[in-house]
RNA sequence: GGGCAAUUAGCUCAGUUGGUUCAGAGCACCUCGUUUACACCGAGGGGGUCGGGGGUUCGAAUCCCUCAUUGCCCACCA
């Protein structure tokens, strides 16, 4: 009736689906205390990769811990829209069909992309279901969602009327392949080799040049000044002259600011208000002109003169060939330098100016930063993300909101006119209408005056809400549920969104609920293969998750991540650990199918070894108990797990049941069973948030239960006194029975053949395992006895020493050179226990505890010395 | 250029206020074993001068200084 092989296929859709059906992963409102989990959304068209098993993988053991331990647990599922990701995969999509993005109105190519969305939409959520994630998948949500969308309008609107969001003319990072705008913080450096061109400019009037460095020289089109420093010598002659600028042959002046590094390249600097940062300051400083030549696509305009529609690339290296041509290229340096690229798209950015909205973020972040780092509302975890956190809050700029996007929220701002300010922010048209004719005055205004911004609005402004909005907390925030729910508990997700995601959720939180959105923050490492390498797909070293749980079944691949998932340092993933997972499975499996398999007796009496046994594994349970528990108060979640892997595979399978374990055919006492079966459905809840599969199917097995008596909603079990006094003495009894074990390995003795075991007792230990030690040792009654025994092999625990008498004969000389090593190391010790003691300073200054001990290990040392001493004589 | 973290057994990591059990765990490795839950196993075993150097202390993996290496984050030097 019970396969000798646990199939984790066979068995994981069927529980899930009993999940499912009887409502366990759904959660209202209840008189119990809720622990809630909002999931990072995943992106809507992605696929399941070994990070999101890791990252959920953690969010599921939280959510089925809470659960058992009686929290009204709440996980709730959705997905982002992502708005360049998708945008970009529709539009590439297109392109392979010869439709063009511009050739489209944006209503219909919002059609291809809600039909690309709806195609691979949520692939990802059913992917997560194999993993056994218990989301409530009633409460799926996506970014984009009716209610979602109106909370982010509303927002922007808020935001908007607090005068915290404003439109400006700023420059702004610009992604030439997505055509957008983009966040500072969607900017990554990457080192570059590039060149240094040394160009010439020639002094207006005269024959004369001056040298410029530059590492861009198809901006020199751009350029309107030439900037020097005003204590620079070696130009002093040269100010207020003009320059020409090569092929454009445009005068520009000659400034001076301090800006200009004197040690640096010629020590003199081409200033191009439009294509450069610091240049655009200086241009604003000294009124210069902004000359912009570059298209969205990174092309040139027509300012760009003969090179107009060619890309900045290709001309950077045509202008260098043609500066060469005139002369007035010097030379060219190689050049390692950072240049900004796009973290989706990896096109290099242009800084460029342009009318876009941004919000104003100095005072919101304020409440986040005590939150976190003054008064710990909100905890991070590892801490030293506090420090990032920091610096990050501290140097924060305005957060440029707009996307020159189609694919994400509209920006509710219209337009009644051309004029930069002809426009109202609301979150309806209908409102902005009559916004629009208050201000205009004009009644005769009509919705189809008003033109809604084109732009979208970034990712995250959406999802920053998201522990807000998922319950509706933004529109309506006084209701039930997000009463309930809100603030969240637990957020897990990787150190590369804290800036994008975890610190603006905080900003959210406080700036829109007054509250925090969550109060713990547990940051997970990368998944890396084993050679350290990032998972990539180019490098095609990421294994398919599905693939890896039809092989290890989900249960193996959880624990396989968990086990070496060590809290905040990066993931080495290796097969094996998976195939480690589904080890212990089997084992666990084994060990419920031998107890299953035992006959019970009513008659017989309980062995004295089962009794002892039991005492000892409750309290090792509880022991475990407490440590679990302290590793889960720390986020230590792959320690939690290891002490009940050794649990499990040690104390319970290698001792407990062998301990209890009847002879071969024989039954066991009822009173033994019991107590087995319930120190196995102890097992079987805590591990059950890890495996929760296996522990479920076991659970079912072991009796036949109701759907309210399921594993996943059982109770956990509690944290009790416990003997220590138990384990300690356990701990005597195992070094005993190794040492028995070891003769008979050694003297080739089978454990069939019982054995003669007296004890030269020095000092107590392993007196309750008395029974246990005979039953695992296979020895005869243990005698104390007063002597060294003559031509006995002998084995030393502590102080005591034992002897097992064999017949034939033992090699004397060989037992003899045994003991004399151990005599020479335990006097060796011995001296060095006695040095620290003869140290007067030592024993006036270390606390008196410490000296004891000092003095115990002394009378140990000796008391071994002299049963080895005596054991030698006798050989 | 600034900041943070790390460096302990072949690998991945523990090591809480310096002092029993402070040199540990899992995996890997070696030896033996077809014993009646499990070879996806059992029993036993080997393996580290705690990155280098210096200092504080009776005592340092643990505290201080310094150097080295690695990783991450941030920063407008053309």
């Amino acid at each position: 009736m019970i396969p000798n092989k646990y199939n984790p296929q066979n068995v994981e859709d069927k529980w899930y689906s009993y999940w499912m059906e009887h409502g366990y992963f759904h959660s209202t409102p209840n008189e119990k205390e809720a622990y809630t989990i909002v999931i990072p959304p995943p992106n809507v068209t992605g696929v399941l990769h070994m990070g999101h098993m890791l990252n959920n993988t953690i969010q599921d053991v939280l959510i089925r811990r809470a659960r058992l331990k009686g929290f009204n647990a709440c996980w709730v599922p959705g997905t982002d829209h992502a708005s360049i990701a998708t945008e970009a995969k529709v539009v590439a999509k297109l392109k392979s069909e010869g439709i063009q993005k511009e050739d489209l109105t944006r209503d219909e190519f919002l059609k291809h992309a809600w039909e690309w969305t709806e195609k691979h939409g949520g692939i990802i959520l059913d992917q997560l279901k194999k993993l056994g994630a218990s989301c409530d998948w009633e409460r799926t949500a996506f970014t984009m969602d009716n209610d979602l969308s109106e909370s982010v309008a509303n927002v922007f609107v808020d935001l908007y009327k607090k005068g915290l969001i404003y439109r400006g003319y700023r420059m702004v990072n610009w992604d030439p392949e997505a055509k957008t705008t983009l966040s500072d913080e969607e900017v990554e450096f990457v080192e570059k080799q590039g060149n240094l061109y040394y160009i010439n400019y020639q002094i207006e009037g005269t024959t004369e040049t001056i040298t410029v460095a530059t590492t861009r020289p198809e901006t020199l089109l751009g350029d309107t000044a030439i900037c020097i420093n005003p204590s620079d010598e070696r130009f002093a002659h040269l100010k207020g002259k003009r320059v020409i600028v090569p092929i454009a042959n445009r005068a520009i002046p000659i400034i001076e600011d301090d800006y200009v590094d004197v040690e640096f390249g010629t020590g003199c600097l081409k200033i191009t208000p439009a294509h450069d940062q610091n240049d655009k300051a200086i241009g604003e400083k000294y009124g210069l002109e902004v000359i912009d030549i570059l298209n969205e696509d990174g092309s040139l305009n027509s300012l760009g003169l003969h090179y107009e529609g060619k890309d900045r690339f290709t001309v950077r290296k045509e202008i260098a060939k043609e500066l060469r041509e005139l002369g007035a290229l010097v030379k060219t340096e190689q050049h390692m330098h950072k240049v900004g690229v796009s973290e989706r798209t990896k096109a290099v950015i242009e800084p460029k100016i342009s009318v876009q909205w941004f919000l104003k973020m100095e005072d919101i972040v304020k409440p986040a930063l005590d939150a976190v780092l003054k008064d710990e509302e909100i905890k991070l975890y590892p801490k030293h993300y506090n420090n990032t956190y920091r610096h990050w809050l501290e140097n924060i700029r305005d957060w440029n909101i707009s996307r020159q996007l189609w694919w994400g929220h509209q920006i509710p701002a219209f337009f009644y006119g051309n004029g930069m300010e002809d426009y109202v922010v609301a979150s309806t048209k209908e409102e902005a209408l009559a916004l629009a004719k208050e201000k205009t005055k004009n009644t005769q205004l009509t919705l189809d005056d008003l033109k809604q911004d084109p732009d979208a609005l970034d990712t995250w402004f959406s999802s920053w809400l998201w522990p807000i909005s998922l319950f509706d907390g933004i529109k309506n925030p006084d209701n039930e549920e997000f009463n309930y729910y809100y603030p969240t508990n637990d957020l897990v997700t990787g150190p590369d969104i804290i800036f994008f995601w975890v610190a603006r959720m905080i900003f959210a939180g406080y700036e829109f609920t007054d509250a925090k959105p969550f109060s713990n923050v547990y940051f997970t490492g990368l998944v890396r293969d084993k050679q350290r390498r990032k998972m990539s797909k180019s490098l095609g070293n990421s294994p398919d998750p599905i693939e890896l749980m039809q092989k290890y079944g989900a249960d193996g691949v959880r624990t396989g991540l968990l086990l070496s998932a060590a809290a905040g340092n990066d993931l080495l993933f290796d097969e094996e650990l998976c195939a480690q997972g589904r080890n212990f499975s089997s084992k666990i499996w084994n060990a419920f199918r031998l107890i299953d398999g035992w006959g019970v007796s009513e008659t017989i009496a309980q062995p004295e070894s089962s009794k002892t046994a039991i005492q000892w594994y409750t309290a090792k349970f509880q022991k475990a108990l407490v440590e679990i528990e302290k590793s889960f108060e720390q986020y230590r979640i792959s320690e939690a797990l290891m002490t009940i892997y050794k649990l499990i595979y040690d104390d319970f399978s290698s001792w407990f049941l062998e301990m209890i374990k009847p002879t071969y055919q024989q039954p066991i006492d009822s009173h033994t069973l019991k107590a087995a079966i319930k120190c196995l459905e102890d097992n079987l809840k805590i591990l059950h948030p890890f495996m929760p599969f296996l522990t479920e199917e076991i659970w079912q097995h072991i009796e036949s239960r109701t759907p309210e008596e399921a594993l996943i909603i059982a109770t956990h079990p509690a944290i009790v006194p416990f003997d220590e006094k138990i384990i300690a003495d356990f701990e005597f009894a195992s070094e005993i029975i190794s040492g028995i074990r070891k003769i008979r390995k050694e003297k080739n003795i089978s454990f069939k053949e019982i054995i003669a075991l007296s004890v030269l007792q020095n000092e107590s230990g392993g007196e309750t395992f008395k029974t246990v030690i005979q039953k695992l040792g296979n020895t005869s009654e243990i005698t104390t006895i007063t002597e060294a025994v003559e031509g006995a092999l002998s084995f030393r625990v502590k102080s005591n020493e034992y002897f097992i008498p064999i017949a034939g004969s033992i090699d004397v000389a060989a037992e003899k050179a045994k003991l004399e090593e151990e005599l020479k190391y335990t006097e060796g010790f011995l001296k060095s226990v006695q040095k620290k003691l003869s140290n007067e300073r030592f024993v006036n200054n270390a606390p008196e505890q410490v000296i004891k001990n000092e003095r115990k290990k002394e009378a140990d040392a000796l008391a071994k010395i002299e049963t080895l001493q005596a054991s030698i004589k006798t050989l």
